[in-house]
Formats: C-alpha cells, sequence, structure tokens
DNA sequence: CAAATTACAAAAAACGTAAATCGTCATTTT
DNA sequence: AAAATGACGATTTACGTTTTTTGTAATTTG
C-alpha cells in the first residue's frame, strides 16, 4: 500500500464528510478544498477531476468492505460457513450503507449503474472471493456441483436481490426482519443445492 | 369486459404510439389529443390525467402479458412444466420490451419504481398466478416444500434478477444467451429444490 | 344529452442570462 | 523541486422570464 500525502488523505477525508452530509449533488470541488483549507486548483495536484475525487470517495468505503470479505474468505472455518458469511456481510454492508449514509449509498448506486472503473473492479474481487470459497468448498468435498462455472453463476443470480444496490433500493421499506428471514431462507437453499450437486 | 367508447379507445391508441416513439418526455396531453383529431379538453373526459393516460397505455401492455400468464397457469400441464415457462414467459416478455420498445420499457419500469397502482395490482395477481401453480403442484405431489410460503417467496426472490425491470435494465448489454442460460439452470435448480423439499 | 369546444387559471417546461464551478497553466512560495 | 496559488476560459448550475401544457368549467354543437 502506498503511503499518500496529506494533503492527499485530507481532501479525501473531507471530501467523505462532504458528500455523506450533502449528497452529490451539492458535493463541489471549491467547498470541498475551502473545508480543507486550500485552493480548489490544488485539489487537481491529487485527483484529475470531481469524478474521480467522488469515485475515490466510494472507492474507500468499497475497500473497506472488500477487506472484511476477504477476511471471512481467509479464514478457517468450512467453506459453506464461509459461503454464508460472505453472502450476508455483502447483503448486510450495503444494506446498512442504504439506511445509515443514504447519499454515500446513492453515489455507489450510480457507480455501480454507470459501470464506473471502481465498481467494475470491486465486482471482480468480490466475485473473486466466491470463485476461492466455492474452490475451496469443492476441494474439501463440502460442494459438489455439476458444473463449477454454472454454479458460481447460480449462486450470484439467486443472492442479486439481495446485495445489489438497484435491488436493494426496491425493499428499502420492507421490514429488515422480513428481508432477513427471505435471505436466510435462500441462503439455506443455495448451501444445500451446492452440496447435493443439484447445480 | 365493458365495451369502451370509440373516442377512447383511439385515444389510447394514439397515445401508445406516441409513448412508444417519442418516450415519456415528450408525450404530451396536447400533442396526443392533435393527432387523434380532437382538442385536448376532450381527452380530459376520457382520463382523469396525463398520469392516468400514461398508466392506461402501460396497463394495456401488462394486462396483455398476464393473459399469456393466465393462459399458461390455467393449462392442463404439470406443475412444475407450468411454473417453468410461467417465469420463462414473464422473463422473455420483460426482456424482450426492453430490447424492442425502450420508451415503453422506461415507463413500465418507473410505474413499478414508482409503485403505481397499476404495477402494484399487476404484482398482486402475477404471484397469485405463481401461488396458484404452487399450490397446484402441492396437491398432485410434483412439488412437496416443508413451507408452502416460504417456497413462494424463494421462487420470486431467486428469479427476481431475471423478472424485475430494474434488474434487466442492468444486463441489457449481455448477450441473450448467455442470459437464456442462466435463467435455465435457476429454474431447473428451483424445480428441484420444490420437488425435493429442501425449501 | 352526450360529445366536443372555447376560455382560462395553475403548474410545468423551455429559454436565456447571470453566477458559480470546473479544470488548466503560468507563476509564486517554501 | 514540490506544493500551492492566482488568473482565466470552458462548463455547469441557478434563477428569473416566457411559453407551453395541464386540468377545470362554462358554453356550443349535433
Amino acid at each position: 500500500m502506498p503511503t499518500r500525502e496529506p494533503s492527499e488523505t485530507r481532501i479525501l477525508t473531507v471530501a467523505s464528510e462532504h458528500l455523506r452530509l450533502h449528497g452529490l449533488k451539492r458535493f463541489t470541488v471549491v467547498a470541498v478544498a475551502e473545508e480543507a483549507g486550500m485552493t480548489h486548483a490544488n485539489v487537481y495536484r491529487y485527483f484529475p477531476s470531481r469524478a474521480a475525487l467522488v469515485d475515490a470517495v466510494v472507492d474507500v468505503w468499497l475497500k473497506a468492505t472488500e477487506r472484511r470479505l476477504a477476511d471471512i474468505a481467509d479464514g478457517p472455518d468450512p467453506a459453506d460457513d464461509k459461503l454464508e458469511r460472505l453472502i450476508l456481510a455483502l447483503a448486510k454492508g450495503n444494506r446498512d450503507l442504504l439506511t445509515e449514509d443514504p447519499h454515500l449509498f446513492s453515489a455507489l448506486s450510480q457507480a455501480v449503474a454507470k459501470r464506473h472503473a471502481i465498481s467494475r473492479r470491486n465486482r471482480t474481487r468480490v466475485r473473486a472471493l466466491f470463485e476461492r470459497v466455492i474452490d475451496e468448498g469443492i476441494a474439501s468435498g463440502t460442494f459438489e456441483p455439476r458444473d463449477r462455472d454454472k454454479a458460481i453463476a447460480y449462486v450470484i443470480d439467486t443472492t442479486h436481490r439481495f446485495i445489489h444496490p438497484a435491488a436493494l433500493e426496491l425493499e428499502a421499506d420492507v421490514p429488515q426482519a422480513s428481508v432477513d428471514a427471505r435471505l436466510s431462507t435462500l441462503i439455506r437453499v443455495a448451501l444445500r443445492v451446492l452440496a447435493t450437486g443439484i447445480v
């Protein structure tokens, strides 16, 4: 990990605050620079554009949740436990962001919808974690899918509703307990499906 | 079915054309009325508002696909066949609309996102068809779920990605063959899950 | 009297302009 | 030399004005 310059981290911190408090619409480079105690022109020494600065803020959050997911994937537990916790952590992380930080969630949601590089890369890395855990399950005999690639696609497709920002937005007003119960069923099914070679 | 007045159907036809060709943004009551050969005020004799007219256009499409679904659900085939065809018809109907009629798709998508009455009612009726077919499958012994309500929720949740407009928009650029293959896997799994009492 | 029109107020959209922000670069500061 | 600034044109946004559309109601037409 490269050591960031102090000004860069300061800008990023202030930008993060601004985005969380005021939202994308009222997020301006001038205001961020002012609060960071510098001219807006100087911000461009560290971030090539306003969009890049917003992406950087979102990326900080994405990387943080990626680390939590990687910790789960790297753990010593059985693959099925890890897959369950991976799905739950991802679903909960996104859902908590929606309820606790709607502005940041909205920025993330747009980055995903517009296929920004940061979200595409995040998607690739998260997918890799899923693949790793499923492969581990296959190696240990916990999972016995008939077709490994189809099994991975199946897991991602079936959990889509509880993970993808666009899908989570649709259920913002559904009681969390109800969502949790349905997700729990879905995961239980997915694990059995992987274990019994249905997929 | 109540016989509609000729002017009403004419307005609806012109409105449908306009929406398909020009999209929601450029859809005006004045333009529709003009093309239908009347003053805009007269349109309000038949539709209470611009929004109601747009909804009526979308509703025509929704009802048409509902009829196709009902035909499947009412057929004499085994429940698992019917459930598969129900899911495929719904997914294909929505996806075809997205590619062949993007403006109308967009209007539908917004009606769903904003929870218009027409989309809520459509959802309720489509869900009822799913319930009927699953119940039929339970009665005939084709399906043996441990919990009927959870089984229904499971089917709806797992197919969400291939049915919901918001999810379909995300995959507009994915080759149709790839989507079809994944959906086919998902359905096969779902039918086995229902049949073997995993859910 | 049902169907449609004209007339009109309220709401929304389109337009044009003023102001702010974005992004670049030459110059200054440390 | 690295960090920051001031100045400046290009873009975007904000805002007041004008036009169009929406929706209602009184009136006309067949």
